[in-house]
DNA sequence: CTGAAAGCGCTTACAG
DNA sequence: CTGAAAGCGCTTACAG
């Protein structure tokens, strides 16, 4: 081994010919306060024996005594989900900003999966979690709350917990409005699963601006699977084993409706001339399909960014509120007017 | 606070009855070697009192006595990318079983970002890193290796380097093959970036490929991009600015694969009849695209798993070499036989 | 303004 | 087979 022995405080201390103790607080003080704690003479010498040693801060002597990481969970149904991965990037970015680390696991959407790996993170004494997996019926977030957990929800809603969230019942609506202006007057929905309340949202949003419009959804014109490309691709070939040709199909997911572009092409269907076809979250995907996607654009890394904001605030013990974002609707050539 | 005291070593201590110093040992050593530190009876009251307690060993207070901190660094391009996600899902499965918990940052293929994002990793005394955005030529490296930090590469390779591979030549080579196979005579390239080990092999093996055939790859057959679908859209229209259409595009990734499509059709090109397309990664859109796409799977999940295998044996000072994977081509409806 | 001390939770030689 | 002690690197009340 001839790794160097990394310096410690106490390797500054000498080196600056003062105690440890003076060296913690001047190097944990910003510049403004670090006054109160030495004279601007020994915060001098402190800074520079810091520097020139190299000094970096043992984390796990600071958190052993403090009995704070500074470390978060992040827990995703699936990382290698664009919109999800998309997130945890803006809770790292906003937690690195703030000195934190985050950890991602992923739940796959499986309850027990989930417990455990919510498990192993608190092993890791993480400071708190944000869970982008939230279910409509949730027992793991009461069991949370009742140890006191801190955590915050991104994405999805459950019950009245706080996080960062979409406003996706106008996502829905916008599609509707979008969909029912260009004339389409027989859409259906392909739907992610019914514990996730994005997909709920959507749906919901979508059935009551075709409702406003005098066009009620009928039940079987919406069919509820994943979301992605295979989701999409299935749900399509649901819908059309039904009945009749819907003139339109929103799909709660841009993959998922990669899917369907390619279920209605085997059935001899083209988009749009014969059929209209929305997604949602505007993945840099869609605009470079072979026909570019009609989606709907949800700002995700804000998201993931706003959700490590409120953790910091839950973490301060401080009062905080949910934070929620508006979605746009971002038209191309998969939709368009309707001929008749 | 409501929340209680977590247990620690002394609480299960003072249950069973004995020393702080019994529990670690007996907590700490399989059910074999138990035997060998304590009574069974011991053992039994020390298990059970730990299991009512809910102890769990704080991992910052064990890190800070043996300067192990069970912690592993992984750092992708971009985990917004399907294939880089993957490998950090198999990085992280690996370590997880091992007892690991590992981080992942993005590096963007920044010189400067990555470093300030390993720096990162090693101020949270992380044991070893996995880089996925090796370079060509890759002077940070060499830094890593003056200072001793234990490292291994996955799917890019750089220099002598260990880590976790693909073969990409054979990929590469599979692509002329079946290209040449179907009667395709003139095809083109949309390759990642020059520094990308695994853009410049696949590029490599295609070439030779073609060339073993009496096809020489002219290299205003070649455009050089990035890897995803805007990429891929550029590349093509680089491409067809050049001079005639060619009769394939074999692009370097499923999403610049997408791109080119797309490009094509803007031009009023169908794919397959007018050009055949292959990607590659095998990405689950690729079957699921309107039209399917022939691309080359490579068992990335395996890639990240046997990453970290590799980085365990540095880490334990064991000899170790590269772990290598083959690749396969799947033929899907995006190439047919060329009529002529 | 600065120092000395205590202690966070753990592991590991050293005794016995 | 088990215990007592030391110490990893840090922070923070307490003195002065």
């Amino acid at each position: 081994m001839t790794r160097q022995q990394a310096p410690t405080l106490r390797t500054v201390a000498t080196a600056a010919g003062v105690d440890v103790s003076t060296v913690s607080r001047v190097l944990n003080s910003g510049v403004r306060e670090r006054e109160r704690w030495a004279g601007p003479e020994t915060v001098e010498r402190i800074l520079r024996a810091a520097a020139e040693l190299g000094y970096r801060r043992n984390p796990h002597g600071a958190s052993l005594r403090t009995a704070r990481s500074h470390l978060v969970g992040v827990v995703v149904p699936r990382l290698q989900d664009y919109v999800l991965a998309t997130i945890f990037e803006g809770v790292d970015q906003a937690a690195a900003e703030r000195g934190y680390a985050a950890f991602v696991t992923n739940s796959l959407d499986d309850p027990a999966q989930r417990e455990a790996r919510v498990e192993q993170l608190l092993g890791r004494r993480v400071d708190g979690l944000v869970l982008c997996d939230a279910r409509t019926d949730d027992p793991l977030l009461r069991m949370l709350d009742e140890r006191d957990v801190p955590f915050v929800l991104a994405l999805r809603t459950s019950g009245d917990h706080v996080g960062a969230f979409a406003d996706e019942v106008l996502g829905g609506r916008l599609v509707a409005e979008h969909l029912t202006e260009l004339g389409y007057r027989d859409p259906a929905v392909v739907a992610g699963p019914g514990y996730a309340s994005t997909a709920n949202d959507r749906l919901g949003g979508f059935r009551e601006g075709l409702r406003a419009r005098g066009l009620p959804l009928a039940d079987d014109r919406v069919v509820r699977t994943g979301f992605d490309a295979e989701a999409g691709r299935a749900g399509v070939a649901e819908l059309l084993a039904r009945g009749p040709v819907p003139d339109a199909v929103f799909a709660t997911n841009d993959f998922a409706a990669i899917g369907a572009i390619g279920a209605l092409r085997d059935h001899g269907l083209r988009v749009p001339d014969d059929v209209g076809v929305v997604g949602y979250n505007d993945t840099p995907l869609a605009d470079s399909l072979p026909v570019p996607l009609t989606t709907v654009r949800s700002p995700t890394l804000e998201i993931g960014r706003a959700a490590f904001t409120v953790l910091e605030r839950r973490l301060a013990a401080e009062p905080c509120e949910s934070l929620s974002f508006t979605p746009t609707l971002v038209p191309r050539a998969s939709t368009q007017a309707v001929q008749r």
